[in-house]
DNA sequence: CAATTGATTGCAATCGTTTTCATAAATTGC
DNA sequence: GCAATTTATGAAAACGATTGCAATCAATTG
């Protein structure tokens, strides 16, 4: 059978076994029909045998694209960013490409390096999450003419394609929620604000709904927080523990509201009894959680599929394009975390 | 300044501006203290000029190494994955490599498909998670001297290298926590044992412990279920809501702990007086949660930090070695969500 | 039946790098 | 100072594919 201990088998040696050019072998892979059916068989046959697996590299030294797609993420470790990579995996997987996927660990200033990192690997586009990024690397792949994708926050007229929700509506619409509900005493846990783009976008649009219900929260009843759990629990806990408490809590993400949940309870408060809770993302654990959280769907499955495709167009169409932005919709999830205020 | 619709410079372009041959720019790249200071300085200014990237696809047609580890996982969804990939990808980060990422969406059967897109995309080396794979990809993998690395599951004699936990020592730990603290009317909700050795592990070593009490749960206090917090719950409802119920419930999951409590709060008893619930994993919201969880810490970030360091072992030595295998500890971490069999 | 067409095939140039080998210059030892 | 090293450099041959071009052959057309 095939030697354990020889190199690769390349495209050489199929054509060779299969008695016929390299040309023939690669124009076989690349476009099957333009090749005799006999030829053909006898060529699947050698590269079956050999267990040969086209080397792509190779190939992209010729001009070939890579077919690899770049992806720098804040941090998996945010079941909402695996969901939206899982959706982007899912429909790169139908064309044949793959994803090259790095982390910031959620430190902005690793960014560029890996981004950098992702282009000597030979990508053949780059998603990032948000739209504040390191203005040398976005040079350095605008010379290229590398196709860049900024997912997850959606901004009309930005200068780069972007796919996503608009945050700062929202914060609008979680806000409104409360609002509506009756409620007047009304605390916010925002994400942490400097770090991130979205983070700031939710919270002027959670104010600007406060401010036209005419209410502007005590600076103790407003608090900035990472999306961790624990320190999110820590920081409600705080808040929830003076003696003059809110009657509802607006949370820039479903962590947050999760922490604060489980900080009300950790107080022997009820939730929404006590205290209202609306969150922003619909997480996993939400709707199966006690009580079941109120929250806004963000379809990050969805917006995964919908860069895939849009990546895929501006790699393929070679005329540079105007940037386009893709507007998702998001879906009010109310359950049972929030309810009336009962004064 | 730059042309921003040319071309992106390559080595070529480099030298000429820095007036030196392209041999001595690689040189420069790879080895840099073999080139003379002046030169070298010349060098360097020019590439920051044309913003030069190095193309690794060019490289590694010549022999040089990919700088990137290929990985497959069931899915991403599950955070303790995610944790791993953190760690795999911030300790590969300190060699300058980088991970491509894919998964299988929980199918399997799509396992082949990737591991040979990783392979045609020129990986140096790939990981695997659990120990049941496609053999075919496995023979392919082993005759092209490919480093291979089965992650998760810890198992001595297993003839690839594996980096993880004894998935039987945690089950039989976990049902010891429960049997010890005095319960005999003991559930158990499994992982899917079919699609996943890890879970069928520990459902061995579940039941050995139970076993070896005297206990042997009757069917209709034993289920399996998919990691899904929406079915387990349901699966948990089920058992739960029968008139003779266990006084605990032991979860192949924290996933499944999680939908555990949620299930048996939603029918108003109460964790743990009502029912105890013991997890494996430690997810993320286990110690937060109301009541917070006790389950057993699996170090997903550690074991992504050793999976680098052996990949990265195997790849830069040449001689094949024998396989071997790196236990990981676990630790009991028992929080609130068990309690002494109150009879 | 000659001429045109179309479908397959192979030759050879090319992609951007690394690396061996030879050469030239600088340093050392005696 | 001269031979013997050592150190920097460059020329050119790879690496494994793709692809433009030309060649071959059979089929079609007038």
């Amino acid at each position: 059978m095939t030697n354990s201990h020889k190199k690769p088998a390349t495209i050489n040696d199929v054509a060779t076994l299969a008695k016929t050019s390299v040309s023939t072998v690669s124009r076989y892979f690349n476009k099957p029909n333009m090749v005799g059916k006999d030829v053909g068989a006898r060529i699947e046959n050698a590269a079956n045998h050999l267990l040969y697996i086209r080397n792509r590299a190779a190939a992209t030294t010729r001009g070939r694209l890579s077919g690899t797609i770049g992806m720098v993420v804040p941090t998996l470790e945010n079941s909402i960013f695996a969901e939206l990579i899982e959706g982007l995996i899912g429909q790169l997987k139908q064309s044949q490409r793959t994803v090259l996927i790095s982390s910031n660990l959620n430190d902005a200033s690793n960014e560029a390096e890996a981004i950098r990192a992702l282009v000597e690997q030979g990508v053949d586009g780059v998603i990032l999450i948000g739209k504040s990024h390191d203005s040398t690397m976005l040079k350095l792949m605008e010379s290229r003419q590398l196709p860049v994708l900024c997912v997850w926050h959606y901004e009309n007229n930005f200068k780069i394609d972007t796919v996503g929700i608009d945050n700062f509506e929202i914060g609008y619409q979680a806000a409104h929620h409360l609002v509506s509900l009756g409620h007047r005493h009304i605390g916010c846990i925002f994400g942490l604000s400097t770090a991130n783009d979205r983070a700031s976008a939710r919270k002027d649009g959670i104010l600007k709904r406060l401010t036209e219900a005419g209410l502007s929260p005590p600076s103790d009843w407003m608090a900035e927080s990472t999306y961790d759990l624990r320190s999110a629990k820590i920081i409600a806990h705080h808040i929830l523990a003076q003696d003059n408490r809110p009657s509802a809590i607006i949370c820039g993400n479903d962590i947050l509201a999760f922490a604060t949940i489980w900080a009300a309870q950790s107080l022997g408060l009820t939730v929404p009894d006590d205290l209202s809770v609306m969150g922003i993302g619909d997480f996993q654990g939400a709707a199966e959680m006690t009580p079941p959280l109120s929250t806004i769907r963000i379809p990050a499955h969805m917006i995964g599929r919908l860069s895939a495709n849009r990546i895929i167009e501006l790699i393929t169409t070679d005329k540079p394009q105007k940037p386009r932005h893709l507007k998702v919709d998001f879906e009010m999830r109310i359950r049972q975390s929030t309810t009336t205020y009962l004064g």
